[in-house]
DNA sequence: AGTAGGCTGGACCAGCCAGTCCAGTCGAGA
DNA sequence: TCTCGACTGGACTGGCTGGTCCAGCCTACT
């Protein structure tokens, strides 16, 4: 934050951060505390209040930060070239399986959710988040309609906002249920829909 | 819970939990604490674990249990009965119109991921209004099918699981930015592609 | 009327945990 | 080498909150 961070500090900083993140994902933002942290990091309250003086909030609103570049990081690089039916169909599989893989626990989602509308920014991180993302789906359809694959009158940016919509809903049964059938269900569909327009 | 409730201990343990559910509505379950809901409900402490001899949690399952009750009744009677495009489109208003007046909140949603897996019977909650739901859309889509309004060779399970999560989605999309878009899109979206699919 | 047991009030306790404080170390530039 | 300020360790505190306890009230049933 500060300039005058020098790089032992930033490091350190850096790996309060990814420490608190791998906490987050073992145990829910209710229950993790800053021993957790200090436990996994190796570091001092007082290192901790240095870093993020004015307390928990800040270094969660930090992690909520890390945690939200990280969800498009880990769908790329087909998310950043969805030109072909092949590009979406690759997308889908690592979309699945990332979040199978993840399962449980949805940090970001429960970390805004815990910051609230308490800390300023905690939902900017999450809508910041979500136009970047349904900013990618449209590039990607229309992308497809240049390459005369999609008819020129689809309303994009709907359809966009409806598979953003099914991913989301998908990914929360997934974590409130534990079955990925509905987060497959939505791609699938989705997709599906999308090729179906084509004809 | 148990039979030598009487009719006074039932409509207290019901205040408890309606005054708890109101005070969840109102705040994180984080924040909220049995002080609140002592406050609320004006109950004292003791009344709270004569009800919930377990504590705290207990009384959380009982509220998850209510407000997963009221999620289908407040659908009602529209999503009992999905016959026509007609009623399908009535229930979508309904469904947009009470998420968007519930607005920020998502009592269920926090209640069951910060009970989350300590707590026994917790997620079985979710999956069985999952589960209800997405049958309740199933048998809306059958009833189109019968009425020779859809193809019968269609994907009923499928579509059903997808709708669903649109609308799951949307409603996380709202609670975490304040807009309702995508809920909208992700219900038009599904709906529409269904009546495209009757042709 | 008597009584057993459900029902209620509220004081009290103990543990947890964010946040404070200060003393001390380390490292880079003058 | 000196010095300043970033960096670190860890003891301490104060408030909050879930949970306990017991004494007394109310009520249904006999």
């Amino acid at each position: 934050m500060r300039k005058e961070l020098t790089a032992k500090g930033k490091a350190t900083r850096n790996r309060i951060i990814e420490g608190a993140a791998a906490v987050l994902r073992e145990k829910d933002v209710s229950i993790a505390t800053l021993d957790d942290v200090m436990a996994r990091t190796r570091t001092s309250k007082s290192q901790l209040f240095h870093y993020f003086p004015t307390g928990k909030d800040e270094l969660l609103l930090a992690v909520a930060h890390h945690e939200a570049d990280q969800v498009l990081a880990d769908q790329q690089p087909y998310l950043g070239c969805l030109d072909s039916w092949e590009a979406w169909q690759r997308w889908r599989d690592v979309v699945v399986e990332r979040y199978e893989e993840q399962g449980e626990e949805c940090p970001l989602g429960s970390l805004v959710l815990h910051l609230g509308r308490s800390t300023p920014g905690a939902r900017d991180v999450v809508v910041a988040l979500m136009r970047q993302w349904q900013e990618s789906l449209a590039t990607g359809i229309r992308a497809l309609q240049t390459a005369g694959h999609l008819p020129a009158d689809l309303d994009v940016e709907h359809r966009a906002a409806a598979l953003l919509a099914g991913i989301q809903g998908g990914v929360a049964i997934l974590q409130s249920t534990g079955r990925a059938e509905h987060l497959r269900a939505a791609l699938d569909q989705g997709i599906g829909d999308l090729r179906r327009a084509a004809a």
